[in-house]
DNA sequence: ACCTTTCGTTGGAACGTTCCAACAAGTATG
DNA sequence: CATACTTGTTGGAACGTTCCAACGAAAGGT
């Protein structure tokens, strides 16, 4: 015997009313009677019954779901991010649908695919590496909110964002502020989040006089990439370290100690983002803060006001960041430039 | 005009057959004709239409969708599970749907409860705070797979986890192997996975009779819990130290420092689950590494045999967990007992 | 006494699929 | 030349829900 799940009609027939009755009870409906309404509940309890949303997004067409592309599940980024889409989202009785399309770019179409057929009400898409075409078509198809990333303006999409010129400099003045005058950056790469920051150093370095020592070594945004590019940045002798982000930052500061070199006494670095491992005390990071959560909130809210209102123009919001001093900074050296 | 999603209605006259045909053909159906099978892909894609999987799996009563809770996203170790569970249902076409409670148990249930309503075909938990009840009902609701914990027995519901006495074994022979014999065990707390470990941890120093040795502070598996019991643990004077998990490891070594002494000259400290950041430079933690995305793996092939015959017995599969040896255990100083 | 309103309840249509039974038209078999 | 089978196609029922129109019964107004 297939025991499959109990259905509206089930319950109707075992509480000895009709299945329209048992919807409008189970909705909450006031014109149901008492009675109908504790025979209804007590049948739906016995039989262990769960509406079945298929058929109720089917009907209502609304899913009352939202679906979320994470584009790493491994950076922490990334999960703070999202930690705030849920907490929003769920206020407002979504739930959400995760997917990361893990190293594949073309995985990540496909997911998303699925994500459509599900008929998602909404897709946050919390880092990506799609095409602008790919991204318009879906933006065209279902509301479209971008976090982390502001570089790409297609009608209808929103995107919420960090300021990271203004990070940036937020991490040069305090550099600057302890002393320090040959800060290097060490860059994240070739994609707009980095050219960002790259950007902000160039323009804080000059600010405060100091182009002359304006030095900006290509990396990347792993923990590798930052070891690996530690070597030509201390070519430059510098007093100090910008990396493009957190997890290089953590990177950069092994191959300095590999170099015989202490962090902060002889060079202090500073990261980008504000992973919660860069305040583990092993690591003890100084870093400018994202604020993470906060960025997933905004998101949501953005995608529950595009949901109402699918057709109200794109808007594009930068949070700020904020400066996290912790133990990788310290005063520079009596200088000998 | 709301601009609704087009539907295989709407194919159907654009290409000039019948909805069964496009049906039929969008299945990939031999038997249908050339001639129609082109038009109607043309169709398709002019309309951009995307099947209604609300409506398919109403129909066919399969969802072909498998749920996955996570117990908290920023532990690095679920996430890398959680790679194995994608790759693995993948390839059966199946998709994921994730969903994690965060800090709240209850809304763990309450997400499981969402899930259920979309029909999910299965249920992977990849670490949980439930009680057995509720999982007990789960279960006979729908196929169920634990991962990371073996300490329940419920009837059709499979188990797979490392084996953290074994694990714990290697890393005591680890440390012994290097020539201590002062060797603490920083523990986890009061959780079925801990209690294994601890358990490991003294069978193994028995085994090498060190049973004089044998000490167990109490910690938990944070970064803040193992920096606060390691002031205990030191007062042991121990030369290494085996800790119950690697984020809690990094809180321990952090500690350690802190006093003054250094890893591994002074004390060495090995690490339980082989996160990826414990390979970071910065960290370079020893660890007994569970196979995380293997244990993922096995648990979404649980899944699909389950998925395929409900009532099979209930298995509990462990898997055996390896020795990295990095830079946080060296040999023993000199000692003097 | 009748008409109207309210209250609680009900059947049935619809949502977009899948898939079975049926069928028309041609092709092979006796 | 009738019969059978093949090939490509089609209408319609079903999945489990929501919600509208309609209903009978009881109550209210005249």
């Amino acid at each position: 015997m297939p025991k499959s799940r109990p259905t509206l009609h089930d319950v109707a027939t075992l509480a000895g009313v009709s299945k329209s009755l048992v919807s409008l009870a189970l909705a909450g409906s006031p014109k149901v009677s008492d009675l109908s309404r504790t025979r209804i509940v007590a049948a739906a309890a016995e039989l262990g019954y769960r509406p079945n949303a298929a058929a109720r997004s089917l009907k209502v067409r609304r899913s009352q779901t939202i679906g979320v592309l994470i584009l790493d599940l491994h950076n922490p980024v990334f999960a703070e991010i999202l930690d705030g889409v849920q907490t929003e989202v769920r206020q407002h009785g979504f739930s959400t649908m995760l997917i990361s399309g893990g190293i594949d770019p073309a995985l990540e179409q496909a997911e998303i695919d699925t994500l459509l057929k599900f008929q998602i009400e909404g897709l946050i898409l919390i880092a990506h590496r799609l095409p602008a075409t790919v991204l318009r078509t879906v933006a065209a198809d279902v509301p479209t909110v971008v976090v982390t990333r502001d570089d790409i303006d297609i009608p209808h999409m929103d995107t919420v964002s960090n300021d990271d010129v203004e990070g940036a400099r937020m991490a040069v003045d305090h550099l600057v502020a302890l002393g320090h005058n040959r800060i290097v950056h060490l860059s994240g790469g070739d994609n707009p989040v980095s050219h960002a920051r790259a950007d902000g150093y160039r323009y804080a370095m000059t600010d405060h006089g100091l182009a002359e020592f304006i030095q900006v070594v290509p990396g990347g945004l792993t923990d590798a990439a930052g070891f690996a590019a530690t070597g030509e940045a201390l070519g430059h002798r510098p007093t100090a370290l910008f990396v493009a982000n957190d997890v290089a930052a953590m990177g950069a500061i092994a191959a300095i100690e590999n170099a015989n070199l202490r962090v902060p006494e002889d060079i202090s670095v500073i990261g980008y983002d504000g992973i919660r491992i860069g305040g583990m005390r092993r690591v003890n990071l100084t870093t400018i803060a994202q604020p993470l959560a906060e960025l997933g909130r905004r998101a949501a809210q953005h995608m529950l006001r595009r949901i109402s209102d699918r057709e109200s123009p794109a808007q594009h919001e930068h949070l700020s960041a904020s400066l996290v001093i912790r133990g990788t900074t310290g005063p520079a050296k009596a200088t000998n430039s």
